[in-house]
DNA sequence: CTCGTCACG
DNA sequence: GACGTACGTGACGAGT
């Protein structure tokens, strides 16, 4: 330990950069880039050293900035961790193809900035890191490490901070308890318990972050524990740690840093040095990184070099001119509006201005019992205001004080002054997910128009890259972290509603709302044009807010009598399988846990199975369990049975019953707009899109939607739309030949394939094609038709070369669809719509999925497009009609009409969907639309 | 709070 | 050459 003799000492402050996540990071985050003279890949390279820039002109002016700095990387993926575990890192990706070449590269920027370089043979970036921020703390210095590996948080306290790069964030003890519930000095002893399947570090089975923070924080260290484990009262935790006592330790020994990596300087030669001009100039004007090199240029007051060539331009402007923003809420200027005054003027500012994004705080998620709390507004970043309208004493005597607040405005002085504005055709009104407001305003009589939306921006330029909620976007764009929730309301069992929440921090919270929404509004609204993706925002996802939030208003009738009876049944029926389950089984168990079930089948009566997946438990899948009972097994053959009813009763028969609305006596479910990448929409509080159909048993809890008295249900839907568009994007012939003839287009795919004759066509034949057919939508396998068709793989695979061989149009589809995805990131549907594919260049079996889903979704997503452009249509059609849209189930539509009228609103709801892909898109193929009428909606299926 | 299971298109 | 796979969802109970 000879190493604190430098003069390195108190005073001194040492920067540890993270290198090998910086070079990650640039690389995700930037688009492809290569250089223009020979086509080496370099976006990440570029993406590294604007980040280098940046974090040096952030530093050198600061007064805290680093006397020591280092860059550290990793020398190879391979470690001595390696021979501790092999199976360390074993499911790692192999780093990109355009990524590897410019990893030399990197160290050759880290190098030209004049920053210290550091890799070691056989030692992760990590354990460096460890070293020298050990000897930095000894010496008696302070020292920042830059990353957000939270392996590093290990090293935090005593003089050491991370920061995490990206968020700029500080991590201080603090936050690593946050983060794992322990201090720095036990973090180890919670990852090595916890494992980590990113780095293959196994743990113990079972154990997650938070229980295993539990167990060190009672026994106090991970030796500790493993020594009395015999205590620990829940069998199964008790189990996990006895039998996996060796794997505990050997994951300690993985995940502990190592903080003395011998190196071969000391911290005295990593002093900062100021770039030189000359070198670091050279090495960007090699790498041609246009815009870099003149602002480096511009700074150290030199002419920039000629470029090689002079054609040096494109791509590498779009790469580097992608710098974060870094708007300063701290500066916010938000207010609470007491006085009718104060709104006024900022009304008539509003009116000026022309647009104001809008947020409500209510009681409640579910808009149709949601009271209204208050209104924020934001006129400008930074500016804005809320009006408390409904807060309510907390605490208070036993029953809940329903006293208001003083100092608020009224409800209605308030909403006659708002609603103009709201209703104002020339006023924009700019909300995050503005469904959930416009129909809260929509409860109190207000009709809230026009708008635009954030997450539906965010939903139409980024889909498939990641979530669209506000907290998300906000962090990702703007680089701020919005007050949770969480913090006023609690959670669990205490948790609050807003009205209870303190005006001030409800003024701190809903202002915030209103102030990022403004923002990311800013900052969205002019990139919808540039990723082309205006059409889609403008026609496909803005004008679906109010069409959903009256269908969501309006609700589908459910009687309650004909669920309850249903229930009772099950019951019954139920309790009966149990007493024979139970007597086949020998005992009596909760045939409801996957777990005892397979144990009673594969332990105790040894029947054919196997283990399976992470958890260690048996599978007993349907399909298992209908394996087992073709071989004649009673007890899988009930359990069956039993699960049918089980499910049907609770997750239908008891739970609709609770969502039917008390004053409406109907149900009103809520789409989510962002909720598939394809375009799909989804169904939540109650899911409407999952009712069931396929089984005589569940079907008839359709009886139990009903229509109005006087009135019919009346559904539409399209029929094999995707097999249709399908035929049209792949551009067949002869299937598209067979659906303008209106052939059956499964026994039509099953004469092609087999050479049987339509005539002599058998339900067995046309079955396994319609698999087929199936199958080319979802990205066929060999695999996957096998398994469905229970069919062996070497057959299905045959099936699928026919199928290729008969249609080739359809593989080339395929192959192209892949290849667009590969270069492009992202697929597109015959609207324009994009779904990216983050994950399609991946190595490991995300590849896979990635590419099947890449096949899947212009076809889905083509037919959400359309259902979507008849739904946004139909309620001018059907405006003077007395007729009302209810519910969409992805190809279908259900209308509740007037007796006398649906004959009228059957024809003209058809016209509309079949002609809806125009005038845009022209199909080659017809659509067809079949209709249904009834008193129920199984009635009308 | 995650997992297995199963309902739909 | 092995691996692990049909696409897209949401809700429930069990178990921790």
């Amino acid at each position: 330990m000879s190493d604190s003799e430098t003069g390195f000492g108190k005073g001194c402050h040492l920067h540890l950069i993270d290198g090998s996540a910086y070079i990650f990071r640039a690389y995700h985050a930037l688009p492809p880039l290569a250089r223009k003279s020979d086509g080496l890949p370099v976006g990440a390279v570029a993406g590294f050293c604007n980040m280098l820039w940046r974090y040096l002109g952030e530093n050198g002016a600061s007064a805290d900035a680093p006397t020591h700095a280092a860059v550290i990387f990793d020398y190879s993926s391979k470690t001595f961790r390696n021979e501790i575990y092999d199976l360390y890192k074993a499911n790692r990706p192999e780093p990109p193809e355009d990524l590897r070449p410019q990893f030399p590269l990197t160290r050759d920027a880290s190098r030209a900035f004049n920053l210290a370089t550091i890799e070691i043979e056989d030692f992760e970036a990590d354990d460096i890191i460890a070293t020298l921020a050990r000897q930095a703390r000894e010496a008696g210095g302070r020292v920042t490490i830059i990353s957000s590996d939270k392996d590093l948080m290990q090293l935090v306290g005593g003089g050491v901070e991370m920061l995490e790069p990206m968020k700029n964030k500080l991590i201080g003890v603090e936050e690593v308890r946050e983060k794992f519930g322990v201090g720095p000095e036990r973090v180890a002893d919670v990852q090595a318990l916890a494992g980590d399947s990113v780095d293959n570090v196994p743990g113990a089975p079972g154990i997650g972050i938070k229980t295993a923070a539990l167990l060190i924080n009672e026994y106090g260290d991970l030796e500790t524990l493993l020594a009395r484990a015999e205590e620990i009262k829940q069998p199964k935790r008790r189990a996990a740690l006895i039998d996996n006592a060796d794997l505990i330790r050997i994951s300690k020994r993985l995940v502990l840093l190592d903080d003395k990596t011998p190196l071969d300087f000391a911290l005295d030669d990593l002093e900062v040095r100021a770039p030189d001009a000359q070198a670091l100039l050279g090495f960007l004007n090699d790498m041609e990184f246009r815009t870099l090199t003149r602002r480096v240029a511009e700074h150290f007051g030199t002419e920039p070099p000629a470029l090689p060539q002079s054609t040096a331009t494109g791509q590498t402007e779009t790469a580097e001119a992608k710098a974060p923003d870094h708007p300063d809420f701290d500066k916010a200027d938000y207010i609470c509006i007491r006085d009718l005054g104060t709104l006024k003027t900022w009304i008539s500012e509003i009116e000026e201005i022309g647009y104001v994004a809008v947020d409500t705080e209510t009681t409640s998620l579910d808009e149709m019992r949601a009271e209204l709390v208050g209104i924020s507004l934001c006129l400008t970043a930074g500016r804005a205001a809320y009006i408390p309208l409904q807060h309510r004493a907390g605490g208070g005597d036993l029953f809940g004080s329903t006293e208001l607040v003083a100092g608020q405005l009224a409800l209605d002085d308030v909403l006659a002054l708002l609603k103009p504005v709201l209703e104002d055709q020339a006023i924009l009104k700019i909300g995050q997910n503005m469904k959930y407001d416009a129909k809260i305003f929509a409860n109190l009589g207000i009709s809230v128009s026009p708008i635009d939306d954030t997450m539906l921006m965010s939903y139409a330029l980024h889909g498939g890259l990641h979530g669209h909620g506000m907290d998300a976007l906000s962090d990702r764009y703007l680089n701020h972290q919005p007050i949770p929730i969480k913090t006023l309301l609690g959670g669990g069992k205490s948790a609050i509603t807003f009205d209870r929440v303190g005006i001030d921090d409800a003024t701190r919270y809903a202002a915030e709302d209103a102030d990022i929404t403004l923002r990311l509004w800013e900052l969205f609204k002019p990139r919808l044009h540039g990723a082309q993706v205006s059409r889609v925002y403008e026609t496909l996802e803005r004008p679906l807010v109010p069409v959903l939030a009256q269908m969501e208003r309006t609700g589908i009738k459910v009687d309650r009598d004909i669920l309850s009876r249903m229930s009772n049944a099950f019951a019954q029926k139920m309790a009966g399988l149990e007493a024979e389950i139970h007597e086949l089984a020998g005992e009596r168990f909760n045939v409801g846990s996957p777990k005892q079930l397979g144990e009673i089948l594969f332990d105790k009566m040894s029947l054919q199975g196997g283990k399976k997946g992470k958890t260690g438990a048996y599978a007993t899948g349907a399909d298992v369990l209908e394996d087992l009972a073709a071989e004649g097994h009673d007890l899988p053959a009930r359990v069956l049975d039993w699960r049918q009813l089980s499910k049907l009763k609770s997750t239908y028969t008891d739970a609709l019953q609770d969502h039917i609305h008390p004053e409406t006596g109907r149900v009103h479910t809520s789409y989510v707009i962002t909720g598939a990448v394809t375009g799909r929409l989804a169904s939540t509080d109650p899911n409407l899109q999952n009712i069931p159909i396929r089984s005589e048993e569940g079907r008839r809890i359709r009886t139990a939607f009903v229509a109005e008295k006087g009135h019919k249900l009346v559904a539409l839907d399209y029929s094999q739309i995707e097999l249709r568009i399908l035929a049209h994007i792949a551009d067949i012939d002869s299937l598209k030949a067979a659906f303008r003839e209106g052939q059956d287009i499964h026994a039509m795919t099953a004469s092609e394939m087999f050479g049987v004759p339509l005539a002599e066509m058998t339900p067995e034949i046309r079955r396994q094609a319609k698999a087929i057919n199936f199958g080319v939508i979802y990205g066929i396998s060999g695999f996957g038709l096998a398994r469905n068709l229970r069919i062996p793989r070497s057959d299905a695979q045959a099936f699928i070369d026919t199928y290729f061989e008969r249609f080739p149009g359809i593989r080339a589809y395929m192959d192209g669809t892949v290849e667009f995805a590969k270069r492009e990131g992202r697929v597109e549907t015959l609207f324009g719509r994009r779904v990216h594919t983050p994950e399609i260049n991946t190595k490991g079996p995300g590849a896979g999925f990635a590419k099947r889903a890449a096949i899947n979704a212009p076809i889905q997503g083509t037919a959400a497009d359309i259902i979507r452009r008849a739904m946004i249509r139909l309620p001018e059609v059907i405006a003077d009609l007395p007729a009302k849209m209810l519910l969409q189930v992805h190809d279908e539509l259900v209308f509740e009409v007037a007796e006398d009228a649906v004959e009228e609103v059957t024809e003209k709801v058809r016209a509309v969907m079949e002609a809806a892909s125009e005038p845009v898109l022209r199909l080659d193929v017809p659509l067809v639309v079949d209709a249904g009428v009834g008193d129920t909606w199984a009635e009308a299926h």
